[in-house]
DNA sequence: TGTACATCAGTGAACGCGCGTTCACTGATGTAC
DNA sequence: TGTACATCAGTGAACGCGCGTTCACTGATGTAC
């Protein structure tokens, strides 16, 4: 515990756990969840199973580490978008990223988006990572006027957000105005497109697609046009 | 080979593969894809393990069997809806319908849309029966008139249909009618809802709506009807 | 109706496999005085 | 600068587990004449 930040000792730890994690994902990779193999791993690796004990406390930690890296994964693609400017265009480019991420990492996709793992349940940090995907939307949306077709939902997400101060002040943060109806509204957005970004980009990955005969890119950007039709973003 | 056409042998033959599907089924609720395990089925139903063999060949029959059955389902949910009215209120069976048969048996539902197995290829049937499920929407759609922001995949599966006669004959069985624009739209309908059910049903039952204090039957609705409405359904 | 044979369902033992994890240990690297 | 000790990384052997699948077999159920 001394003043230094990190020892050669931490910083040779650091790298073997990053290595191991490589491993890992190439495994997930090749044979999803199920193909992730600590002494397989160690054999790749060059050391013998035990070893990886020093670095993770069981497979389900490794495995729990991946699932926060990915969601990490994404929640930097889409942050990296410049929400700036608002509106349609923006829309376009954080469902763009979103789709290019996953696209470009399928397995790791899978693994936060897809079938829960038996007998493993995420922790609350997933939650909030998960939520944390969604945070640039919530800007975009926040200047939205949705129709009437979709006051249900409104009104459910404004009950919701008076009763959970917690999840009021994240909608707060992004939509950077006091949380007067367009917290609802902002909310509202993010939880339609939601859906819809998840359910292209999956039926994409899965391959479900195969014989469509359509762009999965272009699928996703009409529908990300109609609903900001929708919500008369500019 | 006699004219009978179903002796006992065969009748009891039937019943005994019901019944190990039947555990098969009970086996991937509990504990997911890999949680299927011939030698506890088979200590289950009370018989050996090498006994199984009889009536299917590996493992990986036996799963093919259940995607097959899983896919059989969702479309018997889907066609049980009366299409003939048409226009709004049956596109709102139609989602409905999908959403309830998905969430009354989740384990099913993700079996055949959540992550593809590792090293297990679907069959052709399987495509087959996945696009089975889409027909009802397609006569629905049909007598849709999408806005210009559905041009760009309108074109595109317009450019598909020419290619392939096979799908084209399939629109039209659907849409009943001489396969003009309409079967381009009614095919852009279904490709846009599918997703969108899709996306829907799959975060609900992975349980990622978690925390986000909405109802998904109303998330579900508010989108069906925005679409209804892209297509100025009656 | 009775006998001879073919078909089929089911058994028990055994195979090899890869897995996660534990344990007692050796040797190297750091730390305190 | 040198010695004594503590910390840590990594090893090799071993554990028990459940799995899919094969094999030679026994006994029951059907079928043909």
């Amino acid at each position: 515990m001394a003043a230094r930040v990190s020892s050669p000792r931490e910083r040779y730890r650091e790298q073997t756990r990053a290595e191991i994690k490589e491993v890992a994902v190439r495994q997930l990779a090749a044979g999803g969840v199920e193909g992730v193999a600590l002494l397989r791993i160690a054999k790749e690796i060059g050391t013998s199973g035990p070893a990886l004990y020093r670095y993770f406390a069981s497979r389900d930690e490794l495995l729990a580490e991946l699932v926060l890296d990915a969601y990490q994964g994404a929640a930097d693609a889409v942050h990296a978008v410049d929400t700036r400017e608002g509106g349609r265009a923006v829309l376009h480019a954080l469902t763009g990223a979103y789709r290019a991420w996953a696209v470009a990492q399928p397995h790791l996709y899978l693994l936060i988006q897809g079938t829960p793992v038996a007998g493993f349940t995420a922790p609350a940090e997933t939650v909030l990572k998960a939520r944390s995907v969604l945070g640039p939307f919530l800007s975009v949306f926040a200047e939205g006027r949705p129709p009437a077709a979709v006051d249900p939902l409104l009104e459910q997400l404004r009950t919701w957000l008076d009763e959970e101060p917690e999840v009021a002040s994240w909608v707060r943060q992004w939509t950077d105005r006091p949380a007067g109806p367009a917290a609802a509204v902002a909310l509202a957005g993010a939880v339609m497109i939601w859906p819809q970004m998840h359910g292209a980009v999956s039926l994409e990955i899965a391959g479900q697609f195969t014989g469509m005969g359509h762009d999965p890119a272009t699928l996703l950007d009409v529908q990300t046009d109609l609903l900001a039709g929708t919500f008369q973003l500019p």
